[in-house]
DNA sequence: GAGCACTGC
């Protein structure tokens, strides 16, 4: 056992300990939220002392002289609070050749970011949000026509680019936290890109600033990117966290969670007992035992620990019991890297770091996701280290030695590089490029994962050939890109409107573009309970069949008032925050639907003609049953092989064909969202 | 017999 040598520094030069403050080479990747504001006071004095106030006047001089500039901003600096302010003040919002009134649009990852900003913004200048300052993101829009300032989600500035590349409503850009290299963000920055090349073209300069806000390892890359645009660096406030590696190197890669545990244990006697931890493990399955572990071990021992699980897809319950004050025993929260951005806790003040995080990655070739456990970057540990205390110093634990954490990645790999490239080309198409060759990407995925792309967008008929060269979105192609889907998920549209059940197809699409709405919780029988709740809705035609009748479920409920939704939820196993999201996608969805003037029909209780839409909309995850493997084999690939998906309604049914709609490789392959078919169906595939 | 985190036209 290692952990001894943790104790404080006592242990001599077995201890490493450094500094993760001011100027070092990463910055903290912050993701706000109205808890973070609760401690910062709104005066004018706070506003007026904030970094970027003190050089405003140089941030204004280099904004308005480069048509494109990247900023450095670390945490505490006010760079999201104050610039897109400075902008507005200096009458950026307006369109510097023709003077015709626009808007500022700052792009963050996460809604809750983009709100808590609006919110922040539109009180230090004393309007109501919503007014000169909104907000905007999915399902909620918080900006009227008086709007000059907003805060969106880089997937709302991304879906207006597709309907206006030209983006002719904004007179200027801010991308916030590009160096996060989300998706949207890096698909954004290469439109942004285009556009600017564009406009040199046409001769109609300056028509749109672009400001990228990020840490200072990735400043050099955006600046080369764009042409070696200008870079100015603003000085962070931070406070001082301390930390602790390991001595030697930890081999012992099945120990993980009794790593922590023990750690726990130990920091238990050593730091004051308001003092809470926040430990960060890789998924669901190492918190679960660690929380029971650590429940065990305090009662063993007779201490005042109380351990909470946090993870995405616990209910809002359970989430909720994290912010309970424990007056006399220590919380600890074993997490996921959702308490890295998206969740801020109060009162933490020792961080223990697994060095572990869960992560998709996209298999090219085969065309799904993989579910992979890797080390976290040193930009992600950073970021872990500074969620002990806002304000006071805290102790980060790393359960990795220095030298591991100096061979760690320093950012993580950019999400365009483990992603299916199928959705961003089909952006590209739409947006008129015609070539792959001609886009320039911040991170280059390789030909090969870019014509398997192009192959699969081929394949379902989403592009076709020019006359001349290059490829162009195909009729369906078009259509397919302006829904908010997966483009082959989106497929199922088509060939449910030609046979008569577009009403179950939409539904479907609704519960395959959510998240699962199957409740999480951990325990023995809260896992049970899920269970059952399956059981409750399962149907011999498979988990589509399933998702709709989980769907009447909901419905019947929402209606009637009398009866406690919630409850009824819960007791049933169902996320109720999760079926909100369905039930307003599918709201979305059908509105698409009816713009286009899709044939709404439904095919009421028999579900033929919806299993036939599916056998016809993704022939290529056709598998056959083979007894000899008790698995399945891929039809259009018979070397790949898959099991069916524990959750799954046809678990364990040996079906003789099924189609799945997604396939995910965890500790196996599996077909997931399957539904029952019939071989006849699919002549054409041997 | 099993579930990283975000985001959207």
């Amino acid at each position: 056992m290692r952990l001894e040598v943790m104790n404080g520094g006592k242990a001599g030069n077995s201890v490493t300990t450094a500094s993760a403050s001011n100027s070092s080479n990463i910055s903290k990747l912050n993701g706000f939220n109205n808890k973070q504001f609760d401690g910062i006071k709104l005066d004018k004095d706070f506003i007026a002392n904030l970094p970027v106030r003190l050089v405003e006047d140089e941030v204004l001089k280099v904004i308005k002289e480069n048509e494109v500039c990247i900023i450095i901003g670390e945490t505490g600096s006010g760079k999201s609070t104050q610039i897109p302010q400075i902008c507005l003040d200096a009458g950026l919002h307006k369109c510097p050749t023709t003077g015709v009134e626009k808007k500022i649009i700052v792009t963050q990852p996460r809604r809750i970011a983009a709100s808590a900003l609006a919110k922040r913004v539109a009180s230090e200048r004393n309007v109501k949000t919503g007014t000169e300052v909104g907000f905007k993101f999915r399902f909620e829009n918080v900006t009227s026509n008086e709007t000059k300032l907003i805060y969106a989600t880089d997937g709302i500035l991304l879906a207006d680019a597709m309907k206006d590349p030209f983006l002719t409503d904004y007179s200027m850009v801010i991308i916030d936290e590009a160096h996060e290299r989300g998706l949207s963000s890096d698909t954004l920055l290469m439109i942004l890109k285009i556009l600017n090349r564009k406009k040199e073209k046409i001769g109609n300069e300056l028509s749109l600033r672009i400001v990228i806000m990020s840490a200072t390892v990735e400043a050099e890359k955006f600046s080369k990117f764009f042409n070696n645009a200008k870079i100015f660096a603003i000085e962070g406030r931070t406070y001082e966290t301390k930390l602790f590696y390991l001595s030697r190197p930890n081999l012992q890669e099945g120990n993980m969670v009794s790593m922590c545990v023990d750690c726990v244990l130990q920091l238990d006697k050593e730091e004051p007992v308001e003092h809470d931890f926040l430990v960060f493990l890789p998924g669901f399955e190492e918190i679960n035992s660690a929380v029971k572990l650590t429940a065990q071990r305090s009662k063993e021992k007779g201490l005042t620990l109380i351990a909470f699980p946090l993870y995405a897809s616990l209910s809002l319950a359970r989430q909720a019991q994290i912010y309970q004050k424990q007056s006399k025993l220590r919380k600890v929260i074993y997490a996921t890297n959702i308490a890295e951005t998206s969740i801020t806790i109060p009162g933490i003040r020792v961080v223990i770091d697994s060095g572990k995080v869960r992560q998709k990655e996209f298999v090219h070739d085969l065309k799904y996701d993989k579910l992979v456990t890797v080390n976290v970057s040193q930009a992600q540990a950073m970021q872990r280290a500074g969620r002990a205390g806002r304000e006071n110093a805290g102790k980060c634990y790393r359960l990795y030695s220095l030298e591991e954490y100096n061979k760690m990645l320093k950012m993580p790999v950019p999400e365009v590089l483990r992603s299916n490239l199928t959705s961003v080309i089909l952006t590209f198409l739409k947006i008129g490029m015609k070539q792959t060759k001609s886009m320039s990407w911040l991170d280059s995925p390789s030909k090969d994962k870019i014509m398997a792309a192009m192959r699969q967008l081929k394949e379902y008929d989403l592009i076709t050939k020019l006359p001349d060269k290059g490829y162009a979105c195909s009729e369906r192609g078009n259509i397919v890109s302006e829904f908010p889907i997966d483009p082959v998920l989106c497929l199922l549209l088509f060939k449910a409107e030609k046979n008569r059940c577009l009403v179950e197809a939409i539904t479907i699409l609704a519960f395959l573009s959510s998240d699962p709405v199957f409740t999480n919780d951990s325990g023995d029988l809260e896992d049970k309970k899920a269970d059952e709740a399956r059981r409750k809705f399962s149907c011999n035609e498979g988990d589509l069949a399933r998702m709709l009748s989980i769907y009447s479920f909901y419905k019947s409920f929402k209606k009637n008032k009398n009866t406690s939704l919630k409850g009824d939820l819960h007791r049933y196993g169902l996320n109720e925050v999760r079926l909100g999201t369905v039930f307003k996608v599918r709201k979305q969805i059908n509105t698409l639907c009816l713009n286009l003037q899709l044939k709404m029909e439904s095919c009421g209780q028999d579900l033929l003609p919806l299993r036939k839409s599916v056998a016809e909309a993704w022939p290529y995850n056709l598998c056959l049953f083979d007894p000899e493997i008790n698995g399945y084999r891929l039809a259009s690939d018979k070397k790949t092989i898959c099991k069916v998906h524990p959750t799954s309604c046809l678990a364990g049914v040996r079906a003789h064909a099924i189609v799945f709609s997604s396939m995910m490789e965890t500790t196996e392959r599996y077909a997931k969202d399957v539904t029952l078919v019939d071989p006849s169906w699919f002549k054409h595939i041997s």
